[in-house]
DNA sequence: GTAATTTTTGCAAGCGTGTACACTTTTGGA
DNA sequence: TCCAAAAGTGTACACGCTTGCAAAAATTAC
């Protein structure tokens, strides 16, 4: 049994620095923070030095006296698509930029979102946490993560309180679906579309929820019929039979919207192969995100999006101000939605 | 200007654990270590009073002693397309299971593969490195990472030693294109085709040329015709427009190899869309890996495939074997493909 | 040139945890 | 009942780093 521990014999430590720069190990703490007070030809010695070390501070060591990781933890459901990918991957990209780095974490079937789930990622004590998962309450995750700053990504439902939730104040990045679905409906109705279908994404999806009831608001404001409703789950699998069960049975929409892009890809192919319906000749359809796959011709899809990098960005921003003032009340980043318009609409 | 140091005043402490259950604060840590000896009854009386203040032990003060981070960092290049994004979703989870978390690092314009991002990385000292860049050495990561156990996901060029570059050793998954390739040249003779292309991924990509130089060889065995070339990066947009260029130059392929999916993709809606030819009448497509969306109706591709979760799985018993004896020989895991037939050829 | 200021430096004390070591208690024969 | 072995416990130190504090050095003001 050979004695592991400390960093294990390979990396160098500032101790190691500063016998080789002959300075003090001090010094060379000094030198990697850069609002520390040190002899500038002394850090650009130290530096150098460290170069030839390898040497970066350790981050365990930093976090266990400053307090702060730099870790960020994206907690994301066991079962995620193409858009929270592209998220992820977007997120992960500018947090770096800002000296953080991501932890994933995904719910799963040993880890649910739930207590011991919870306390796995506080261990990490996460700087803050991004939530995807839809199922967990800010009272929860605050509870939980206390010292970390909790964000979250949120399709407010019509007509609830923004930033509250059973009495909590917090931060969060609310997605507005208003302006795009109307910029659809008013299109749809244009060309003269009256029976409108939703399938919808997983039943306790908020941005499902959110983008289902929107749009049963703009219909009645423009005096059309209530949505023939379709239960999906954001997959093309679903969708794909989900259609077909719907043209064989009740009455037939002429338009279709889905609730997110990939449903409506799986939408379009059951019409194209299937049920050799024509789109848009026959059918619409309108999807949810406009992820990269959408402007592929095969899809060619309309589709409602907001930017991505926008969202990121607001994000990125909320962190970075809560991190510099936990007193602060709380922020709130609002974006809204627009339509692109391709082949399945017009 | 408040004072923020330790964990921040949020935390639960061990200290603090052991006071409220009237034990030392050495029992507290032995109640959280599995293979530590201490009286059952009192371990789950900490546990309790634990789990009452949401207390786990901080993982970097963990980390700072031990020398275990129990973090795994996962390097991916800057761009990165649907492959990559379910074999980091797979290997997350898989990594969560066995109490790791993944470390997601993104190189980019602010952190290419370079001196920068390799002591970023190190500072985390992560357990190990899996990295998905093509670009960086073993010798490179072992020089910055010593303490982490590197692994790599690599495409063995046809003749070149297995597990040693530059003379060093180190374990790794080895993929081997053969079968599949072989699988699809064998289909496409039957069928009569004579004239193929291969459209690359990115130039410095170690799956293409792999991939390329098998195919090649496998088409000098059955007698056939070098491949046309065609340079691509992966990516639907280029794939598309490099097949408008392919017609209309040069003698036009009756069979066509993408170094992805995506790029086939781009090579059917090309084909179909804009070119009016037939698949597979006129002609035959295949891809490479068989992502999720190789199966959807518009596609339909024929594809050559590698179970994606044997390799995660390859990918965390090499890890969680290296890691239990750092001095054992080279360990090396190697998984074959086979082909997928779908509707673009046949 | 000296005194008052500012900048730089080193010491020492922690941050929250694991573990070797010595010590005390319990267990299991005989 | 007694003794040897096993199991449980507590003390003290270490891990690599940041930071308040006081002392030293460099800079500025007169």
């Amino acid at each position: 049994m050979v004695k592991r521990n400390g960093n294990g014999g390979g990396r160098a430590t500032a101790e190691m620095v500063a016998e080789r720069a002959n300075v003090s190990r001090v010094a060379v703490s000094r030198a990697f923070n850069p609002d520390a007070s040190i002899k500038p030809a002394k850090r650009e010695l130290i530096l150098q030095v460290a170069r030839e070390l390898n040497y970066s501070p350790d981050r365990a060591a930093r976090a266990l006296v400053s307090g702060r990781t730099h870790l960020i933890c994206i907690i994301v459901p066991d079962v995620y698509g193409h858009w929270e990918s592209q998220e992820v991957d977007a997120l992960t990209t500018a947090l770096q930029n800002e000296g953080f780095a991501t932890l994933l974490i995904k719910t799963s079937v040993n880890y649910q979102m739930d207590d011991r789930l919870l306390s796995y990622v506080g261990g990490f004590n996460p700087d803050s946490v991004i939530s995807f998962v839809e199922n967990v309450t800010p009272a929860t995750l605050i509870r939980y993560l206390d010292r970390a700053v909790p964000i979250y990504v949120d399709y407010p439902l019509p007509g609830s309180p923004a930033s509250a939730d059973a009495g909590l104040l917090y931060d969060r990045v609310n997605v507005l679906q208003r302006e795009g679905i109307e910029q659809a409906v008013a299109l749809l109705q244009g060309f003269g579309c009256t029976r409108l279908a939703f399938i919808s994404g997983r039943s306790n999806s908020r941005a499902s929820v959110a983008r289902e009831q929107t749009l049963r608001s703009v219909l009645v404001e423009r005096g059309m019929a209530a949505p023939i409703m379709v239960p999906g789950d954001y997959s093309y699998d679903t969708a794909f039979q989900a259609t077909l069960d719907l043209f064989r049975i009740g009455p037939q929409p002429d338009a279709i919207f889905a609730a997110n892009d990939v449903s409506a890809f799986g939408v379009l192919d059951a019409l194209k192969y299937e049920l050799n319906l024509r789109v848009p000749a026959d059918v619409k359809v309108v999807g949810f995100d406009d992820i990269e796959q959408a402007h592929w011709r095969s899809y060619n899809l309309t589709t409602v999006k907001f930017d991505l990098h926008v969202r990121v960005k607001a994000l990125v921003r909320l962190i970075l101000r809560r991190l510099a003032d936990r007193t602060a009340p709380p922020f709130e980043e609002t974006l809204t939605t627009r339509l692109v318009v391709r082949g399945t609409v017009g």
